[in-house]
DNA sequence: CTCATTGCAAAACGTTTGCACAAAA
DNA sequence: TTTTGTGCAAACGTTTTGCAATGAG
């Protein structure tokens, strides 16, 4: 990975939000890595909502905004891709396949024309299924070796 | 049966509201209920929010977030549906077919069971589709707003 | 040294709420 | 009349921005 070009200076806080965010293993919130560079090194929000800005313009990062409305930043050099959200953990994972299968142009029933499309998937992971009581009966969260994200 | 029950009191105002709601075609957002209620009698935002939130809590809507962050409301009582918005005229429809076929408990690859979903697919609507010209000019529907949104 | 970047606090937004008045019932 | 509902403006929580100070190059 490329040390991200970032503005004309690197600074211990943009240091410490592209290193949290190079950690995350899914979308993070902005409370959440507010709060996690924070333990890194003193920064103040609007270096977070700066920094991510930043980001965001240089096309380095893209947003995610749930159904659930909360809105998450995840590496822009995935592609397109759709989410999946564990009912269990709230954990959210990135998908490697779309399970959708419709090519561009192809025109639905009551005449629209398709030519993209964002989903988010809701479910057990992996993880969450491999714990006992998976069933409909939700648990603690557990999945230690994950960032947990709820809301 | 009484198609509305909200609070105690019918008043012009939620009469408006509600009859804007019921005309829509589709989910609509803060803003267009409110422009659209003011064209029928006047009324304050404060009202249009506090009637929006009586709706909810009666559920007799939901709001639906689309992945742009655009928070609208639709009638509770459709069932599972996913939605369409134009990139011409923005307009939000509601699909009333799923081109998702997955059924409940499928595990797609990565080991995720998927039990629901939530998409938004983006493109051309028919009416769009049919005005070659720019920008629509034909449906009788409900106003444009300028919003964009793609990927 | 320069000037990009930071922190703080104020401004800006969209949404909610307290209060006095308007208006259903 | 009684009491809910409304409008206004102030309060809120979140994000943005102006400005002086800091610090990277």
């Amino acid at each position: 990975m490329k040390a991200t070009s970032l503005g004309q200076r690197q600074t211990r806080q943009r240091d410490a939000i592209l290193q949290v965010m190079a950690e995350a293993n899914g979308p993070l919130s902005t409370p959440e890595i507010f709060a996690l560079a924070k333990k890194v090194i003193p920064v103040g929000i609007a270096t977070v909502y700066r920094t991510i800005n930043l980001l965001l313009s240089a096309k380095e990062i893209q947003s995610v905004i749930l159904p659930s409305g909360e809105t998450r930043y995840e590496s822009a050099n995935l592609g397109h891709h759709d989410h999946f959200q564990c009912r269990k953990c709230s954990h959210v994972y990135d998908l490697s396949v779309c399970p959708l299968h419709l090519a561009s142009g192809t025109i639905i029933p009551g005449g629209f024309v398709v030519e993209s499309h964002e989903m988010t998937l809701y479910g057990l992971c992996p993880d969450c299924m491999n714990t006992k009581g998976n069933g409909k009966t939700s648990s603690p969260k557990k999945s230690p070796k994950k960032h947990t994200h709820q809301h």
